[in-house]
DNA sequence: TATAATCCGTTGTTTTTCCAACAAACTTTT
DNA sequence: AAAAGTTTGTTGGAAAAACAACGGATTATA
């Protein structure tokens, strides 16, 4: 358990919290560790969600399966990431499935004990629940903005609009993007090779200059 | 100050806590009430937001303007309602205004507040933080079942990605939906007559019945 | 009840996207 | 440095969506 601690001891929802105080933070949030073989289900569909999860090693994938049963990916789960935490908070049953992509380690936390804290109001609730709200409000903003992107009608309208939101974002008119051609229009819910040729549609145009993962906004 | 209390002692926020506590809890949250004429703008693009708001009487309305000065609406607020909560807690700036729509009263409440609780730990902090986890975690899974139905590439896919999620929620092949076309458009980010054409199609082809807001689901 | 206003479905045209296939550029491996 | 694999850009035809315009139905208003 020390050790698997050791591994997540700098994550998001543990930031700012006392290495002394992780021990007696999993007594009160009733943590257990479960470990998952490469393909193993973590969590599945329309099981009711108690705890939320805290990967402590290996990696995890959040899968969709639609009316037609195909697939779609809807995230990836890094070490030091949570997943389910939403789920968790709210009495309705989740539509995906979280699958190991590697062996994989999980800690699970229980969510109703983290937002209700013991007798002694232990201090280091004051800081998980802060760190929780800043990690869902931030799940928040970003889907928000991968909607205002979505809800435009053209490719060329969500790469503007993507554009000028990471522009904004790093302060600057010379961005670069995390993602690749294909997980860029991934994000956008567009087609690959129809992005590419509006990309350079916006290059022919001067209204854009990039290459590979650099890109600047030209004029206004 | 008693009687905006009154407005919104039954609102998701504020539910399980006891009436005699919200005056303490006022004072704890270092709530403030403020009153806007129609028109007015409440909180503006770009401005730093430490409290969030909790409407107590009119309407409000989120709108944000794209890189080429469209504006959009995002979303309508309705008493009781609280808005503008993932920024307050997140170190971004808000890309958005709210605007009054009529002459409204709101009630800002402190976030770090409500997340630090004081020393002596009132004990309706505990549910505050439960509430507030509540409303942040459903908009959360709000939000990615759009994205869910925004995603698929036709009209099609995206109507009945709509359908069978509304299907699930009310447990029936027959449910009844909150928008308008216009509204269901606007929600799936399509056009509302090629919309209205797609429906009309899956009616055809025996696989959808309809009639204003009542849908039935046929076969599988 | 008449009138106005809004909502909804239909149709034809234009624009945009999807799709498949391929070639060029770049990376990684051997 | 060659070979294999991956990523990105390009193109043309097929499919779908956007757009505009209109008429009928329903709802709200005078």
């Amino acid at each position: 358990m020390i050790n698997e601690l050791e591994k997540i001891k700098d994550s998001v929802l543990l930031q700012d919290i006392k290495v002394e105080e992780l021990s007696s933070m999993l007594g009160c949030l009733r943590g257990v560790i479960k470990h998952y073989k490469k393909g193993e289900e973590v969590l599945s569909e329309g099981a009711e969600i108690k705890k939320f999860g805290l990967l402590t090693e290996g990696k995890l994938q959040i899968v969709q399966y639609d009316y037609l049963g195909n697939k779609s990916i809807l995230s990836i789960i890094e070490p030091k990431q949570i997943f389910a935490e939403a789920y968790a908070y709210v009495n309705r049953l989740p539509s995906m499935n979280v699958e190991a992509l590697v062996d994989s380690t999980v800690l699970f936390l229980d969510s109703d004990k983290l937002s209700s804290p013991c007798q002694n109001c232990c201090s280091f609730h004051k800081q998980l629940v802060k760190n929780l709200l800043f990690i869902i409000s931030n799940k928040n903003v970003n889907l928000t903005e991968k909607i205002e992107c979505m809800a435009k009608r053209t490719t060329k309208e969500k790469l503007l609009t993507f554009l000028s939101l990471e522009s904004i974002k790093q302060n600057s008119k010379e961005i670069y993007i995390q993602y690749d051609r294909q997980g860029l229009a991934d994000y956008l819910g567009v087609e690959r090779s129809a992005m590419s040729a509006e990309l350079s549609k916006l290059k022919n145009e001067g209204i854009l200059e990039y290459n590979k993962n650099w890109f600047k906004l030209l004029q206004k």
